[in-house]
DNA sequence: TGGCAGTATTTACAGCGTCAACATGGAGAG
DNA sequence: CTCTCCATGTTGACGCTGTAAATACTGCCA
């Protein structure tokens, strides 16, 4: 933890990769906002404070609000950087299966979880209700929309050939509901309850075909 | 707000129904627990405080302390009366569709929907990452697997009738995710975000009758 | 009636988010 | 090359928070 600190000073003082270097501290907005994420996977983001994020990061505790309107402002920065983290890999999993629409949605489904499974406190942040959706900044609303139109463009490029006649929304709805239902539950340990042995990752993928092939007997 | 105090304060004076009215207060755990759900409802979780707690039920900020072993454990009690409040009403679910276990699990879905959308910030307290379910209470870990037993209770009527021959566990984890899945979406706006239109409440059935029936083209 | 045990209060402390006043130092103008 | 400005960072203060320790109150049982 104070090697944290002591990490992203060296970090900041010598390798000033991204150019935008320019005052005091040097990029300190990334900084804090990277110092804040680690935080947070340690911490919890209920026990993540402002002043801590400063002083891992070497400055002042209001440094930050050079940079940040307030405490709010900051998570929803991280929340963002979590968003694209997860729309990258999406992206990925697309060009890696370019023709197999089945392939990209249930890959696509396996990232995402494995995504809020390896980020477990970041996911709670970017869907556990600490950021308002009414008040919420516009480049986080971008972001989670940005990333989410992945999600949906996969399902769309499999709506000739693999899907049911159904509308783009209800598949997307059902589909959605389902992958986020299972990260979350799985993070909140309701998995692990209901059968200690189950590994989250090898259920994705049979739950999204069972999803494809039907929960209910045919014809009824 | 001054109303909740002055509202608990004759409740607790005037109303002593539990009979558990014992000291100086009168059942003070119960009157805080009460408090705490209606201050989490207008307040959300992140600014629920114990002292304002404690000044809306009329006691001094430590006195909390003497029925709760910090504040931790008394968002645990709220957490285990939102479960103990959704269980009643899957009850009321099963009793009222006795012999239609497809009419059981619609309803269930419609009802674990409703509870989380009329009370999101208690939601978000139950699921939200604000409990560790490592460290959580007996009480609670109790309340949590008795909501859980009802909806598997539900699926496990419908095996021989309405489901393809598949392990319990599958049928479970693809419908609860789903549920719940679309539940915490629609509390994050992600449902209006995606159309303003959109009521979740109607979505529900359609939902869990394209699980059913399987959301790919048969026999691929 | 006395004392005890359970219940509530008072006081204190460190940490929090945020505001206002002040300091600093790099970049662009002259 | 120097000066000045203003974006950036710091100091100190405020009221709030959670919680620990010491103290006071009150109804019950001996």
């Amino acid at each position: 933890m104070r090697n944290v600190a002591a990490v992203n000073m060296l970090y900041d003082a010598f390798m000033p990769e991204t150019g935008k270097r320019s005052y005091h501290h040097g990029d300190l907005r990334a900084s804090l906002v990277k110092t804040a994420a680690q935080l947070l996977e340690k911490k919890g983001v209920s026990a993540l404070s402002l002043r801590r994020v400063a002083r891992e990061a070497g400055v002042s505790h209001t440094a930050p609000y050079r940079h940040f309107r307030d405490k709010q402002a900051l998570l929803e920065a991280v929340a963002a950087s979590g968003f694209e983290a997860l729309e990258a890999r999406l992206d990925e999993v697309v060009e890696k299966h370019p023709d197999d629409a089945r392939r990209q949605i249930i890959e696509a489904s396996r990232v995402y979880l494995d995504e809020t499974l390896t980020h477990p406190e970041r996911a709670h942040l970017m869907f556990g209700g600490f950021i308002d959706p009414e008040t919420r900044s516009a480049t986080l609303s971008e972001a989670i929309e940005s990333s989410f139109m992945k999600f949906v463009e996969a399902i769309r490029r499999g709506e000739e050939s693999l899907f049911r006649d159904l509308p783009t929304r209800d598949l997307v709805i059902a589909l959605w509901s389902a992958i986020h239902g299972l990260a979350l539950l799985a993070i909140g340990g309701r998995i692990r309850d209901m059968d200690p042995e189950l590994d989250p990752n090898a259920l994705v993928e049979r739950m999204v075909e069972n999803l494809f092939a039907g929960l209910a007997k045919p014809q009824t």
